[in-house]
RNA sequence: CGGGACGUAGCGCAGCUUGGUAGCGCGCAGCGUUCGGGACGCUGAGGUCGCGGGUUCAAAUCCCGCCGUCCCGACCA
């Protein structure tokens, strides 16, 4: 982000706006064009959706309610509301569903390249999460699932080369869907270590997922033991977490059963599991789907009768649903809340003092889990989303109304998937990843010039002559190539050509006049050669198709 | 939304404690020297001190309000 302010790709606007100066811009431009052409290829049709969407559909979603706050709404002269769009299921549903309503028209995927709008709470690190963004969207309308899953694999494919053009080193992980909803979801994360987004793969197999969304197998089996210790109550004045309640015992938080309260549609839901675990909040919102799950406040837990801090499950009643994380299981004698200020039991025992409704896999996925495929251990990293595949299915077509008319005569609800690219993010993340401590190093693909050819002495007519030529011999042969003819002296063309990071300069001084040599380097290498002025064009070109 | 900090020239900052004629570096313009890895000298231009109100003979400085920006947090019983 500091290069690419340093190296006047952007300049900020407001908190996480931007304007993309030429240098950006191109590079912008360059992602866009191999994003238009991936998904040409992959039989999706560009279209263009307004940016200013009346709220009407929104409502239907019910997402006018659920994006809140994260949604730029206006209100236009006449006091009709709107929206900014953030995506947009809404606007291209109804779209289509008047355009393509026969099974016949079908499968329909149709894509833009267009700026979205998100309030975010918190923008961050510039282009990274900014309120004001391009981004690919795309939407698959499929008549059946075998439909929609074979337009997923195709864009998916698409996705793959898209990623692999811009020069990232990324990783397609399983993930949450979050706000859009649905079920089966891909996210492309682009390794850095400025992401904001952890994710957790396997070395031995090509399982990688989203920590929120990683799913945890049997995570040790716990201790059983047939033999019961009665159930006793004991004094923890204090101590209302799980570390504090373990050092005042003196017991490890293996034997500690954790019990956290979710609201569910007015309906207590109780969650266990090993103090040494942590509850994944996203999970047992998906375990009690569609009910709307959330985390109990202090005053609600108070609210309902239980003591926060102190909470056990040994008094849940009927009108109680018990859930239990897969790390519970097995274990026996636990520690757990006495249900009272300042107090814990120990010898809690499943059956003799407490029931437990269903298993689910509650727990949040963490480094040294073991891989859910295979016999691999999980290894955590970081790294930026750039894209966001899902398998929407019949969500919006339903809340939206938007049917097709099928061969057997009957209305039937589109089965969709959504496909997102955030390009302004790959401008990012492609920078993370190929920088170093001189500037930018950007890969051929995406760089906003190809070549610089920087004369260092502007006072010399034969050097200006010859750069001059260099430079038209370039653009001849259709190289993206840049003079840069400032009077400044060579040290400062130098360092901001090594600045900016086009991959191949041209350096063409008095000295080489002389000995009839440019001198070439590879931004990425730094490798040095030198050329006959001749042949500095070709020699580029070659440097070029070599480089990354 | 909660906590913290900041807002003075295009950029980065000092000055504020203890009120009294607006300062530094970089950048910019002119002249000269220098010039193949961020040169040097001299001269010069450039500021409603975030906005509004208050205290005072006098406010960048003290007080109140607002706006903007950045950082941390916003799920762990």
């Amino acid at each position: 982000h500091v290069l690419l302010i340093r190296a006047a790709f952007i300049r900020k606007n407001a908190a996480g706006i931007y304007s993309m100066l030429p240098l950006g811009w191109r590079t912008l431009r360059k992602i866009e064009a191999i994003v238009r052409q991936e998904m040409d290829a992959a039989g999706a049709q560009e279209v263009r959706l307004p940016i200013v969407v009346p709220a009407e559909p929104w409502k239907q979603t019910g997402r006018w309610e659920t994006y809140g706050d994260l949604m730029f709404k206006v209100t236009d002269r006449h006091g009709r509301e709107m929206g900014l769009g953030p995506t947009h299921e809404e606007v291209v549903t109804p779209l289509v569903a008047q355009e393509f309503g026969s099974y016949r028209d079908l499968p329909v995927n149709l894509y833009q390249i267009e700026w979205k709008y998100r309030d975010e709470f918190r923008p961050r690190f510039g282009l990274l999460r900014g309120r004001e963004f391009l981004m690919k969207d795309a939407y698959s309308f499929d008549r059946d699932e075998d439909g929609m899953r074979s337009s997923y694999d195709v864009m998916m494919d698409a996705y793959r080369t898209i990623h692999d053009r811009c020069g990232l080193d990324y990783r397609v992980v399983e993930a949450d869907p979050g706000q859009i909803g649905g079920g089966v979801n891909h996210e492309f994360i682009a390794v850095a270590d400025v992401g904001e987004d952890w994710f957790l793969y396997c070395p031995s197999c090509d399982y990688a997922a989203d920590v929120e969304a990683a799913a945890v197998v049997a995570p040790d089996a716990g201790r059983s033991t047939a033999d019961h210790e009665p159930l006793t109550e004991v004094d923890t004045p204090g101590a209302s977490t799980i570390e504090a309640v373990s050092q005042f015992l003196g017991r490890p938080a293996e034997e500690m059963l954790k019990t956290m309260l979710f609201d569910a549609g007015g309906r207590t839901v109780a969650v266990l599991i090993r103090g040494d675990r942590e509850v994944n909040v996203e999970k047992v919102g998906r375990a009690l789907w569609p009910v709307p799950a959330e985390l109990m406040d202090e005053q609600t837990v108070a609210k309902r009768g239980y003591a926060m801090g102190f909470v056990g499950p040994q008094v849940m009643g009927e009108d109680v649903t018990v859930l239990a994380d897969h790390s519970v299981r097995g274990g026996s004698n636990w520690v757990t809340g006495a249900n009272r200020v300042d107090a814990h039991v120990t010898g809690a025992n499943e059956g003799r003092d407490f029931r437990i409704d269903r298993w689910e896999d509650l727990s949040q996925a963490r480094e040294g889990d073991p891989c859910p495929n295979g016999d691999g251990t999980l290894v955590q990293s970081r790294g930026i989303v750039a894209s966001h595949t899902y398998q929407l299915g019949p969500r919006y077509s339903k809340a939206l109304g938007s049917t097709f008319l099928d061969e057997d005569g009957s209305q039937r609800h589109y089965e969709m998937g959504c496909y997102g690219i955030g390009l302004t993010r790959i401008v990012a993340a492609a920078a993370e990843q190929h920088h170093d401590d001189a500037g930018l190093m950007w890969p051929k693909a995406i760089a906003p010039y190809e070549v610089v050819v920087v004369p260092t002495n502007m006072d010399q007519p034969a050097v200006v002559e010859a750069a001059e030529r260099i430079y038209e011999q370039l653009l001849a042969r259709g190289c993206e190539a840049l003079l840069d003819d400032r009077d400044d002296r060579a040290g400062v063309k130098l360092n901001d050509a090594d600045l900016i990071g086009a991959p191949v300069q041209i350096v063409i001084g008095k000295r080489g006049i002389e000995s009839g040599q440019a001198d070439l380097k590879a931004r990425a290498t730094g490798e040095r050669s030198q050329a006959p002025l001749g042949d500095a064009a070709g020699a580029a070109l070659r440097l070029l198709s070599a480089a990354p």
